[in-house]
DNA sequence: CGAAAATGGTGCAAATGTGTGGAATTAGTT
DNA sequence: AACTAATTCCACACATTTGCACCATTTTCG
């Protein structure tokens, strides 16, 4: 197992300290002088776990705790020096997370890095190697990377707004049948009721105009909703071929 | 509707409080103290539907969620205590998933759990747990995906109107006997009463001929209804009517 | 055979659903 | 507060579906 571990912390001492004791165990240890520093790195290559300091120069720990959540499940420990830190961590703990009190332990924190690492490997390795969610999601001459929310279509930038984006991730994964309208804005817009809305409507229309160059297009089940399909294996009509339709 | 639903949360009050909600819709509901327990009677007895609180002791509800997913594609509905856990179910693959934010209406679970077995049973036309097999309906020459609402005849794709589609699939499914016309008006266009309408037999006219070349055939029981017939093997008594010979 | 009831076919008009452009509103930033 | 982007709303055009009236045809039954 040679884990790569990132560590934000703007007290030189400390983050050279920790590194000596990961090393020691094996572990590829990257140090940074702040969370900013440490997010910018990590959304281009992730790391298997993250140490954070909660106070630090630019954006505090808990903010860069979240703006990882938003894209990452790595497990995340936090360090903290004040007790109301603690406390505020024990509010927001969720299962993966950790976090320690300064001062503390070298060896403890390295027994725990170790604990959380063989509890993420229990849960990863039955699925693959990755969680439950593909990181990438492809269709047709589109992909989707849903960690940098970088969508590109036939390999260039494809801009998409987040309703945009939300829609189309919702039909990608569900490429393999018909969505209804309710369904839609029941999922993206939350509209739990039978509203008279068109809002869904638009956002198809939008996103058709943006991936009009696609191979992927958006067709109408009339009176019903929308589906996905690849216009390369789309069987044009007065063919005589006779496809036979499985799956 | 006598779906059955499992609850698993730690709270007593939070699984008690839903249960009674749910079962006062009609709905069957066991409860469990953990998403193991939950996980291991599901093994052996599957249910229509499953809540799951996020934070419980032993496994927590995501990875209860990935373990379930690994099998079944029973909707599952999370409920999440905290904005971290919320964030990080949306960046899930939701496909046919919710989730919930507690504190949160008994009301509007219900509501969303209404919803989502009725979609599920759209789809599938079954218990969400079995995989898309049963969504395919055949008959003759005729393939309904009711996952895509792609229609075929001889392969070929047959376009059908809404009501049409839902004739046909409502003949198909029930194509081991006769189907009146009150029924027929009941299931598909909702009337109550005895409305002196022709709409069912307006519906079949189109219907017929879109299907004119298929094996398929909707023959009229005088003075009830219609019934799906197999052209290949129609040696049954009532055929008299077609034949050349007269007298 | 012939009349009444039931069913089938044709055409049309009303109802419903969808696509489009742009205006109005809202949300997010500075 | 002002600016911008995003979203929603709106009005209209257009397409499809649906229900119905009207008449032809078939079936039942006396």
């Amino acid at each position: 197992m040679n884990k790569l571990i990132y560590i934000a912390d703007d007290d030189d001492n400390i983050r050279n300290l920790l590194k000596t004791f990961l090393e020691r165990e094996g572990f590829h240890v990257t140090g940074f002088p702040t969370g900013d520093k440490l997010f910018e790195v990590f959304s281009n290559s992730p790391a298997d776990l993250i140490i954070l300091d909660v106070m630090m120069p630019g954006h505090d720990g808990f903010f860069i705790l979240k703006e990882i959540r938003k894209t990452s499940n790595v497990p995340i420990i936090m360090l903290t020096a004040k007790d109301s830190d603690a406390d505020y961590i024990q509010g927001l703990d969720m299962g993966s997370d950790d976090y320690f009190t300064k001062p503390f332990s070298p060896v403890k924190l390295v027994s725990k890095v170790k604990s959380v690492l063989k509890r993420q490997e229990e849960i990863t390795g039955k699925t693959g190697d990755k969680p439950d969610n593909d990181a990438v999601y492809e269709f047709a001459d589109i992909i989707i990377n849903r960690k940098t929310k970088e969508t590109t279509m036939k390999g260039k930038p494809l801009p998409l707004t987040p309703n945009e984006y939300q829609l189309l991730t919702y039909l990608i994964s569900n490429r393999d049948r018909a969505v209804s309208r309710a369904e839609l804005l029941d999922k993206i817009w939350g509209y739990e009721t039978q509203v008279e809305t068109r809002v869904a409507d638009d956002t198809v229309k939008r996103l058709r105009k943006k991936i009009s160059k696609s191979d992927a297009k958006i067709s109408t089940i009339w009176g019903y909703g929308f589906r996905l399909i690849n216009r390369t294996d789309e069987d044009t009509d007065d063919e005589e071929d006779d496809g036979d339709i499985q799956d």
